[in-house]
DNA sequence: TATTGTTATACTCTATAACTATA
DNA sequence: TATAGTTATAGAGTATAACAATA
């Protein structure tokens, strides 16, 4: 199970390097437009959703809850995001997304494509599909592990 | 260019996850050894340019060359890494790796291919190749546009 | 004058503890 | 009693600026 010696560390470096760049290019794209990587996330997953819960989004972006108070403040006071209570739980409020929102979303998406097709350039269209869905594998494996559900129909 | 619209985030969104998921494994593994995964990355360095200065360290692993003191000093006080003066430009370090620091390179690599093991398990021994290659391709664009030589024979 | 390494300091980001209001 | 959200505070991690030695 183990290839050339070192494969996993190399696997794991160019990984984590990778994604830095991903998510650094993805900062500078966004930052014109007010939003970081965050708040893009936090759209992305409103945009699915219909409605969440602070909680249920820190879980899923693996945040502290604590974090997401002054994330989901700067989302309100840029009228991009809705607070109200939950009538079923009144402890929690209904996240929803706002018309205004969804243009910010969809020129979030934007930005973010064309970062993905920037760093991804040396890949063709089926290599890129087949990342997406070996990515997708193991990532399902670490829900799992994680024995968590799926938020509102699927994992955004 | 586009594929399915949003494939970019997702793609975006699980590379980062997948990233972190692998480096707090590889840290929950390398902590027990008294070795940060910094700590790692540079006595895999070592283990393959018989010396390099701790700017050349720190422009790889883009760190600021600051942070490399203290991590340097945390592998020379353990005896893993020695510091000469390069006698060619006596500014600067020539760090070697030491016997004791190649065994616990040894130690850290079984580490992190088994924490390949457990996170790529979802994907056969072909597919991982593949994973390299295709990441291999992509970090090359990288390094390219960065302009950035190659450090000792090959980029670690 | 520029570069390597160093130190001290300031800044940013994150987590912790304590609180409220609901359940 | 436990949970969702909030606040203030402490802590970790990082970058910045100024310095000494060498080029």
């Amino acid at each position: 199970m183990s290839d050339p010696p070192g494969l996993s560390v190399l696997l794991g470096f160019q990984f984590a390097k990778c994604g830095s760049w991903l998510e650094q290019r993805l900062a500078d794209g966004l930052a014109p437009h007010g939003l970081k990587v965050r708040h893009f996330l936090v759209l992305a997953m409103l945009g699915e959703a219909a409605t969440l819960s602070q909680q249920q989004m820190a879980t899923y972006l693996s945040l502290d809850p604590t974090l997401m108070v002054a994330l989901i403040d700067d989302l309100e006071r840029q009228r991009l995001v809705e607070r109200t209570r939950d009538p079923a739980d009144r402890r929690r409020y209904a996240i929803r997304i706002t018309a205004k929102g969804r243009q910010s979303l969809a020129k979030a998406r934007t930005v973010a494509d064309a970062v993905g097709d920037e760093v991804f350039a040396p890949l063709d269209r089926a290599e890129r599909r087949q990342l997406a869905d070996m990515l997708g594998r193991v990532m399902a494996a670490y829900w799992d592990g994680r024995q968590s559900g799926s938020i509102g129909t699927a994992r955004p």
